[in-house]
DNA sequence: TCTATGCTTGGGAGCGCTCCCAGAAAGGGT
DNA sequence: ACCCTTTCTGGGAGCGCTCCCAAGCATAGA
């Protein structure tokens, strides 16, 4: 009676095969159009929907994809920038019918279960892997396994993989070009870890950017941990160095470096310029608002989905690296806003 | 040669059979630990790891559990709710070893192919809805399913259903007294929208709270949609009318009702005290900080989730409504901040 | 020594699907 | 009428696993 649902039953109500029902359900040629008027009002009538597990065992695909977020989670997710992220990815999923199943490692010292989840075979088709920490021993377990991934973010190491990146350097090289051009002379920077690569490609976008216009930070400056705290810290310090502008590596130090700025008395952008990177703290959260060099984090996020999906059906081939430019959004906190933005 | 692992090739390799395989991957008893131990030794050195499709197809469960959250993601993802919530059902997915798959609605008028993607067979094991607009549709599409399921939030119309939700009610009311012992005898309210359970609980609890102690907001009501540009709005509407105390439905739209009042040369708490729900915006991102009815949101995750495993492996069988307590944090806003806080 | 009991182990069946091949049916030309 | 092509349809095989039953093999008690 409540037999389950399946190619079998359905062809038996329509008077076909399993196999008829099979090409009709995934829309394939070679059925005459009144058998398949037949079977596709059994099918509606049923609410029949194929068993995806048997879908996946025979047909060696999932349709669906894994987002892996190492470490760091409880921090990382104040932050705007995975939930960007994980809606650029939906996004693109979406698009194409496929899941997306997340991956969030906890502070759990043996990452070794989680990680063998993920390259589980019959699992995901492919997974996004974003592992911006340098020497994260992930890339090397993902080289390994016989997964297809794409990185966003740039690893430090694999020169081997397919990964989809932002213009770090370049945007905070523009960053130190708009600050010099605002005729501040005293640049300070609020860096963020070093042990990250858009750390250390902010960083050494910035210095570069000066160095071009003959400025320097000299000892001004600072590693703040990406948190509005460390942003605060950090900028007190400075403070005693009486710097007239200020670079800081995200946009969550930045609302930190403000308060600080504000606590010593002193004003933003009158006193001190500050222009902050990622743009996705929204622009009426501070006063002033925020300049910001903007990174597309839902493009990036879809970009690499469409990235993976070629990867997984072997259009791509030949590891590529994407790069994304960043755009340097000016509001009031450098102090040259024009009127109207 | 390069044949596929399987139980079948760890067997040849070791001198046993699939099935004995099969019990030392699955820590089955009645292995001798001698063979375990050379069958473990034969798993360890070709990296075998059991095919999911497969084993969810023999075994009919998929050890992933999904989460959907349906429409409006767009907005609702620059509110570190979401982010919360999927850090706490992911820890506590991780715990028991199972896999999280997201399913985000989009903007699709046809929310059709997500949701019916959801109650594939095979795919997931059960569900978590949260569904907090009146009305959805959604959750009845999932009674009609033959799929587990748990929301989060108060659905209107289903009693028959698992939920998790927080004492809005109760919060809310906890703020309206907390303010009424502060002396303040003109209150407002920047209401959240009230075709969603926890907008209206969450109003509902607030003038309930007034009346007991013979206050009331008159015409100071304002309803906003979460975001933080309605809050500015409806506080500056609601300045008219020279309220001395404000309970503003949502941390986001706090921030921009402290905004509002800041804009109009008022002083907060000293003009007027704001008392915000959500508990989620971290304290120091705002002058002054806000006192909240803070909400354990991940552990609502958490709970959800080991509802949703007892739904599915069928130890919970009639319909229970889990409801979280609120708590207020007192901090500077409302005017009343114990030195130490 | 023989049988009862429990612990091990092997292999058949089957989960629901896709893939592929072969056979049936339907056309199209001579 | 014929054959040949093309379109359509059915069913075998197999994906890798779990579940279950039966057989093997000890050990212990009679």
């Amino acid at each position: 009676m409540a037999r389950r649902l399946n190619l079998e039953e359905i062809g038996r109500r329509a008077g076909v095969s399993r196999s008829t029902v099979s090409r009709v359900v995934n829309g394939e040629p070679h059925v005459r159009s009144e058998t398949k008027k037949r079977v596709e009002a059994v099918i509606a009538e049923t609410g029949y929907r194929p068993h995806a597990a048997a879908r996946s065992l025979a047909s060696n695909n999932t349709g669906v994809i894994g987002l892996v977020i190492p470490s760091a989670v409880e921090t990382l997710f104040d932050d705007p920038y995975f939930g960007r992220l994980i809606l650029g990815i939906s996004a693109a999923t979406n698009e194409v019918d496929m899941t997306l199943a997340l991956f969030l490692f906890g502070e759990e010292p043996d990452e070794g279960s989680i990680i063998y989840r993920v390259v589980t075979p019959g699992l995901v088709d492919g997974v996004i892997v974003t592992a911006t920490t340098r020497g994260d021993p992930l890339i090397d377990h993902m080289q390994g396994a016989d997964m297809p991934f794409v990185v966003i973010g740039r690893p430090d190491s694999a020169r081997s993989t397919f990964c989809v990146d932002v213009d770090n350097r370049g945007g905070a090289r523009a960053a130190a070009l708009h600050l010099a051009a605002l005729g501040r002379r005293r640049p300070a920077l609020i860096a963020a870890p070093s042990n990250t690569t858009a750390g250390v490609d902010r960083r050494n976008g910035f210095l570069e950017g000066l160095s071009e216009v003959g400025l320097s930070v000299e000892n001004r400056i600072r590693e703040g941990d990406w948190t509005q705290g460390s942003g605060r810290e950090a900028m007190s310090l400075l403070l005693t160095e009486r710097p007239d502008a200020v670079f800081v590596a995200s946009d969550r130090m930045a609302v930190g470096a403000l308060r600080a700025i504000s606590e010593a008395g002193l004003n933003c952008p009158g006193d001190i310029s500050v222009v902050s990177f990622d743009g996705l703290v929204p622009p009426d959260l501070t006063m002033p608002r925020l300049t910001s060099v903007v990174q597309p984090v839902t493009e990036v996020g879809k970009r690499a989905t469409r990235l993976l999906r070629s990867v997984i059906d072997g259009t791509s081939t030949t590891p590529e690296h994407v790069v994304f430019p960043t755009r340097l959004a000016v509001r009031e906190s450098c102090g040259s806003a024009p009127p109207g933005s």
